[in-house]
DNA sequence: CACACTATAGCACTGAGTGCTATAGATGAA
DNA sequence: TTCATCTATAGCACTCAGTGCTATAGTGTG
């Protein structure tokens, strides 16, 4: 798990802080890191939020899997605990909480 | 990499097929079947293409991976073609590629 | 010059994810 | 009732994606 990204962030602020003290504009880069302080954070996901979060959804394992472009038997797997999300997973299993599967079609 | 959902899709449009045929509508589940029948097929990404993406993106590797909530190290390679994106991972840059860093954010 | 950011590189490690098969409970149709 | 289909669970062996860390070099900026 990614564990400097908040404490990277934060130092972003302050250098962003810096950039805006200096007369003139941001440029892209420094908009990107600004950016990246409002990434929503990430939380970790229970076996019963992923599962609630599914069937909210109405879709079973498979139809799930498939819009994560992962295996059936993963999403057993994360419902019953046996495998927690990370990285790319949880990013994505976040996104479909917050915005519905939807926006991963 | 999954390998059955196009064939389970097409099996889910047969389906779909016969529960139209059968007067009524049509209920949420096999909605979500036909759904997934809509979704956006997943390419490869080359490591090329990752980083077209990204700087297409004006970020840099750190502030690119903090959007997909993993490593900058990781980012990194992809890019020189050590690893290869899969699953959640490549899900996710191919929406990125389709529609842009912020509907990740 | 020094300072900060960026990217690359290497290395050891681990567990997430794959792929397969088998089982059993629903559900629904003939 | 039986037959079939979808669904979910389970177990197992395997592999490589991803982590975490550190060091290095290039670039640009004050």
């Amino acid at each position: 798990m990614p564990s400097k990204y908040r404490s990277n962030a934060l130092a972003a602020v302050h250098e962003t802080a810096a950039d805006l003290h200096r007369v003139g504009g941001m440029d892209q880069k420094t908009m990107r890191k600004f950016d990246a302080l409002c990434l929503t954070p990430i939380q970790e996901m229970t076996p019963e939020k992923i599962r609630a979060l599914r069937t909210r959804e109405n879709a079973s394992q498979t139809v799930f899997a498939a819009y994560l472009n992962v295996t059936p038997s993963l999403v057993s797997k994360w419902e019953r605990g046996e495998k927690r999300p990370q990285g790319a997973s949880l990013k994505l299993l976040s996104l479909v909480d917050r915005k519905g599967l939807e926006v991963v079609a």
